[in-house]
DNA sequence: AAATTACTTGCAAACGTTTTCGTTTTGTGC
DNA sequence: GCACAAAACGAAAACGTTTGCAAGTAATTT
């Protein structure tokens, strides 16, 4: 059906290793066959079969990104940064959607026992420590934007702790005392760094910690929801909240809105992530951006000079944040 | 390296052609023989490779969709919907950036030339459509959300102009007469088609349509932006507004309310595709919801019969809108 | 003029599967 | 016992590439 090379190599008269060595220019081949042979790839319209490419060569320039959820505009941010690295290498980035479910990300990653893609980036998973080290030791595997405590996998994320603690420090700053925080339970450690971070913040600024202050929820919009109502129905509310998703916070700030004509509770907030939400509503939201170009950049990057160097360079790498002032603080 | 299908034979004392029916499960194979071979395949951690199969049996099982941008919750209903189909038949569903970019779209078009993917899915694009049609008619190529004029391709979208013609009545029936439009010039049809069912809406009503109430842009927020300021300044502006996408919506009500200290115009806005990012901002936007789950579910299976079956099936399909009313009317 | 070197090519093996074809074994009915 | 079908399996070709090897030709050196 779709022409191969054998059909390029006949029109051209020569034989089906030269057509290979033009192609990817490996040795010499005399200019005036290079130039049949091109012609003749013109004409048939060949196009390279990259399963028999890959199968010989083992290697199929294909990179995979895993992420839990399309349509999240922090991580297409990521992904930007990967494309234009892998690109950058010659290599393509393809997405695959694993919905927070181990069992589709293990679908995905077997992808790379498959040898259909070279190497895989997971942003963010649910599996354990255990697993992922098996398959790191295998494959060509790194994490992003989440770090995993155990996994002994190239990482790539933002210092969440000290970003927390930045951001809560900030909220002393403008003078409140009493601060909740809206956090997610269960195993992401990006709330537990970003919890840590509140906690010093409170610590170091001699504020004692509230039990009651803390909302344990998850990265979700209807979590910010359910924690305000939670906050609002308080003694002794907090006068501000800080949120670890700009989602959360933009939750909060809508269900105020709401109740506002009951005489709701107002709550400065602030959030995580600098999502384009957050410039978009009213009032805007003051967050903590990551560098998430720079994230996906960087993973790919590491990823790829490893494969060729084969060099152990550093396993975990953070990044720098940035605080967004904007009206919700 | 990786642990072959020749080796599982030996250690199971077969040959491969043995071991190769039972992964497929074809033919007779003794249950004896069917155990030795599993449990070697366990043992040794054996799994197929990709490459090998697909080049054999040239097909992949890989389905490929292309998106102009991540980061979108509407394109994530559609993948979700597309992933389900295609897992349900059995294939796997990678995801591919275009970030609007006709060279980014043919690299990764050119992966079903290179028989990496079995299929391809073109969620929005700039190509033309006499280069759509090469493409469709050498391989299997569907477009799902955007329709492109003139090209022979298996389509899936709403039925854009009969949508807003329902949203813009809806606008009338809440007895405005004054109505502005929010839409993108240049190539989108999905554009072309929602004007003219504006312009329907408001001829069945008997209003006559006034070029200053028409906003020619883009479909991005800053656009909003921009006609909001426009139609502010207005001698005589509309009352009520129709983006055609709530990104659009959502940015005349954000400058609205940045403008309000300053005794800003306000308009009813109504937009278009109830993305996540609507019911979360106050007040919430009444739009068009598209089923975007059903549009990336159908175009898969039609894809998928279409493949096997060969038959050419009905090649544009329109599917069912709703009309979501929040406050913003 | 011989010997080296530099180009330029083709042959054939290899990558890991699937599948056709043929052969051997087993079972069944007479 | 014999014929014949069914069951079970192996050998080898095929899919489309890349690449080591060897060999051929042309250009340069000695």
């Amino acid at each position: 059906m779709a022409v191969t090379m054998k059909e390029v190599a006949e029109r051209a008269g020569v034989s089906v290793a030269t057509v290979s060595r033009v192609l990817n220019g490996t040795t010499y081949v005399a200019p005036e066959a290079a130039e049949r042979i091109n012609n003749a790839i013109k004409e048939l319209g060949y196009s390279p079969n990259f399963l028999g490419r890959g199968l010989r060569k083992s290697e199929t320039k294909i990179l995979l990104a895993i992420i839990p959820t399309a349509g999240h505009s922090f991580y297409n941010d990521v992904l930007m940064g990967m494309q234009d690295a892998a690109a950058s290498h010659g290599y393509d980035l393809l997405i695959g959607v694993s919905g927070d479910s181990t069992a589709a990300e293990r679908r995905l990653l077997s992808m790379l026992e498959n040898k259909i893609v070279d190497a895989a980036v997971l942003l963010g998973t649910k599996m354990t420590p255990a697993e992922l080290n098996t398959y790191a030791a295998n494959f060509n595997l790194a994490l992003a934007c989440e770090r995993i405590p155990g996994a002994d996998v190239l990482t790539v994320t933002v210092d969440d702790e000290e970003a927390a603690y930045a951001a809560v420090s900030l909220i002393i700053k403008k003078g409140h005392r009493k601060i909740g925080l809206v956090t997610a339970a269960g195993t992401a450690v990006s709330a537990v760094d970003r919890k840590n971070g509140y906690e010093k913040a409170l610590s170091d600024a001699e504020i004692t910690y509230r039990e009651e202050y803390v909302f344990m929820g998850s990265y979700a919009y209807e979590s910010g929801t359910a924690a305000y109502r939670y906050f609002a129905r308080l003694i002794d509310p907090p006068t501000a909240i800080f949120c670890i998703s700009d989602l959360l916070a933009a939750a909060i700030l809508k269900s105020y809105t709401i109740d506002n004509a009951r005489g709701g509770q107002y709550f400065k907030v602030m959030g995580f992530d600098d999502i384009q939400l957050s410039g978009m509503i009213t009032p805007g939201i003051t967050t903590v951006s990551q560098p998430s170009y720079d994230i996906g950049h960087t993973v790919i990057e590491k990823l790829i000079s490893r494969r060729s160097e084969n060099s152990v360079n550093t396993k975990h790498i953070k990044l720098p944040f940035r605080i967004i002032e904007r009206e919700s603080l």
